[in-house]
DNA sequence: ATAATAAACGGACCGGAGTCCGTTTACACA
DNA sequence: TGTGTAAACGGACTCCGGTCCGTTTATTAT
């Protein structure tokens, strides 16, 4: 008699899925590929997603939580990309560039981001309990953050790391492009301004 | 016969509404009010809107279009409040002072303002087509725009007055004060700040 | 092979926002 | 006071995200 039952993975803390759980998400994961080019990100709907993929709606909200989670999940390939482009890539996104062009870079790098991913993005916002804690998200604040002080700013970092995340919020910039056909170049080129304003010594 | 059926309203074009819908107006405002000091803004739901003040759902739709659209009509007085503060009050926050401690004081009482209001204001956000298109959002953009080129900024004014209003968004001030809870205060210390370094010359 | 079990499954179900359309009513005019 | 009409009304209905719980199944141990 096993006084702690062993989880039935592998030895050490089932770190794996069960196998027809691997195949359902891999179903559901191309199954909401399809739709969204189909119908686009906004157009999908969690009963469609379901019935695509051959699996009952429980499954799916059991694996990605709600939609906004199935979003999030459809995107991290690519927020994994930008993340290591900023934080191991080539100056001046990357290491080796001075601060103030890194920030820079940072911006105007996130832009042509959010503009290729929008619908995307949107649709991962409506998170029921907080866009703004979203692992990447925070990531990101935190870079700014560093980038700011090696920029020698010392107070509120954090806060004026978050100013600066706001300026870069997918509904603002999409709403921008969208609906005031404002150019993707002239964003970037007010995002260069804002950062030369604030680091200026 | 009269080619053109006048309005049944006054004689010139029907800017009045009809006596029932007045009322039923009335009740639902008061209703609503009740029902978000019992349940919070976020827990008023429009059946139960609808039963507490005596009227078909249908009418509330009618009324207010959406959930958000009833939201910002419970907000309208406190809004014109704060615009007419801005636009005609007195310095710093309206016109007499220098515009960079106008800016200031714009970004410290909207701080102040959104977290006086801010259930409402977050369920008011919700708009199906576009919370940055409500009328005071681009009121205080086109504000702020004022201020910064009265600073003598001269390039895409009106990219950076939509950058500063996205740092005073609801969502992110009410996240930062409720989630990491940071104090009132210091937002509006960081605020200064930003100002500070965006207007120096 | 068999049994035990935890996990995965599926789809009926729920609550809420927003729509539709047949009915009622306030108002203007006669 | 009566009548025509546009507006207002109401509530059943649709659609959707999300939950619940009884059933099935992969896996592991014997």
């Amino acid at each position: 008699m096993s006084f702690i039952p062993l989880p039935p993975g592998s030895s050490l803390g089932m770190a794996t899925e069960r196998s027809d759980a691997a195949r359902n998400r891999e179903r559901l994961l191309a199954a909401a590929r399809e739709l969204i080019d189909e119908c686009g990100a906004e157009g999908l709907t969690m009963n469609q997603l379901a019935e695509r993929a051959g699996v009952g709606k429980g499954t799916v909200f059991r694996r990605f939580g709600s939609r906004a989670g199935l979003m999030l999940n459809l995107l991290t390939e690519s927020e994994a990309d930008f993340q290591a482009r900023f934080m191991f890539g080539p100056p001046p996104l990357g290491p080796g560039a001075p601060a103030a062009e890194r920030l820079t870079a940072f911006g105007t790098e996130r832009i042509s981001y959010v503009l290729e991913f929008g619908d995307l993005l949107l649709a991962a916002e409506a998170s029921p309990h907080h866009r703004l804690d979203v692992p990447a998200a925070v990531l990101a604040q935190r870079h700014l953050q560093m980038l700011l002080e090696a920029e020698g700013i010392q107070e509120e970092t954090w806060l004026l790391a978050g100013a600066l995340a706001a300026t870069l919020d997918p509904e603002r910039l999409l709403h921008a492009v969208r609906v005031h056909k404002v150019a993707p170049e002239r964003l970037q080129g007010s995002w260069r301004q804002l950062v030369a304003r604030l680091v200026r010594n």
